[in-house]
DNA sequence: CGTTAGATGTCGGTT
DNA sequence: AACCGACGTCTAACG
């Protein structure tokens, strides 16, 4: 790890430029700098941010990612696939970080540097996510009743010329019902999502499962006669997990 | 800037629960944790992650975000609000993040820390960003013929049964025309969305205003009878700058 | 507070 | 490469 407190211009821009040759090299070293900067932006929109203080990263991937002292967004970045560089303009240092596609640059002007720091971060982890859509959607799939009595599904994630739908099948009549599914509360979205689905089709029934379906979004189903159920994740985690350990997932326990 | 490097467990647990203190204080220090850690999630959803290094930074508005060495999006996080808390566990170093509504919490248990940091990051600069939608409806408004020939802009972001609609007024024909105006290009979703307006309305027109229009969007609209119209932010945000300075809205050149 | 819609969304999958 | 939809989306604005 290398570290540099309160370097001058010059010793910094050597720093960083010693630091993206490696970084370029793919040896994997993050780079962070902490310091008063102004920062411009321009590409998919435009933006400036005056003189502050704040923390900049990048990352062997070409991400650049630069932090005030809240909120969890950046308050400018780059998503990764940025070429970095770094210079001296009048006596100041500039880093860049441009990407071809879509193209656009953010700029970083340092009127001083706090801290200069370069480490690796070597990582062979895979997050293990319970609880997505697709979670829930297998779960709908293997436990039917939890859509409705008597739900016999037929197929998951089917492409319709209409758009996706997430889950159909046959109701307990024999009529065909397709399912939207949504992790979190509902909205006028997903409902006019399903009745775009069940209108092309021919005499079909539609159903919105989530844990909480927003007002408007029930007014718009109730006047479609479309259905919605509520359900509880507490009573679905479980079943997942349980999925999970006998589908030998290989999700460990974390301890 | 507090500073300490490849600490044993008790002294990182000590400067990590004086920094909280601080940071508790509102004296607004960024707290930073570089080191082999394994974590895990419990929440909207839940999740672990097996050990590996990672980069960690507290906020003092109760911000944690993990970051690994790829991606712009933390591998793990926790958004404002979270309150901070630091213990041993085993002889590790445990750090949670406890958010009350919802009711969530990160845990992260370091079995090794390479580098604690401490700073602070004042900051009182704002962003100026040019090339919202907001923006954009802005411009369409003050020169509707970039909507079309003959436009007469009424309305902006009007409340409807339906959801919301960006932008209306009446053709050169003085028959109604609903906007639609998307910054990115728009898909089959946003069409649909401007469908599902004009067909509630008694003979009014639709239009769609983006940079680009999706193919399957473009058949939708078709099949509908509505317009669309591709425009060229290059086209837009000289105006947009232009606007802004008579306006004396406050965007300083940045140099 | 909850609800809603925008975002330089980011990201992964599929055509 | 473009298109499409999920996301622990995050965030600001509004009722």
């Amino acid at each position: 790890m290398h570290l540099v407190r309160d370097p001058d211009a010059e010793t910094a821009l050597t720093f960083l430029q010693e630091s993206l040759k490696g970084l370029q090299d793919g040896r994997g070293q993050v780079l962070q700098v902490v310091g008063d900067c102004r920062v411009s932006y321009q590409g998919r929109a435009q933006s400036t941010l005056l003189r502050g203080e704040r923390l900049v990263l990048l990352k062997p991937d070409g991400t650049l990612l630069i932090h005030t002292s809240a909120k969890a967004k950046p308050i400018n970045w780059q998503p990764p696939g940025a070429q970095f560089h770094a210079a001296l303009e009048e006596g100041e240092v500039a880093l860049t970080a441009y990407r071809p596609k879509p193209e656009e640059m953010v700029k970083i002007v340092f009127h001083r540097i706090d801290l200069l720091l370069a480490f690796p971060l070597h990582d062979a982890a895979d997050l293990a996510l319970i609880g997505s859509e697709d979670d829930l959607q297998r779960i709908l799939f293997e436990n039917p009743d939890l859509v409705e009595a008597g739900f016999v599904p037929q197929r998951r994630e089917r492409d319709s010329k209409r758009g996706f739908y997430d889950l159909d099948g046959r109701d307990a009549t024999g009529r065909r019902l397709i399912v939207e599914v949504k992790r979190t509360t509902a909205g006028v979205q997903e409902a006019q999502q399903l009745w775009r689905y069940v209108e092309g089709l021919d005499s079909a029934r539609g159903i919105l499962i989530a844990p909480s379906v927003a007002p408007k979004a029930r007014a718009l189903l109730a006047s479609h006669n479309l259905s919605w159920k509520e359900l509880d994740w507490n009573e679905i985690l479980p079943r997942i997990e349980h999925m999970r350990r006998g589908g030998q997932t290989g999700l460990e326990r974390y301890g």
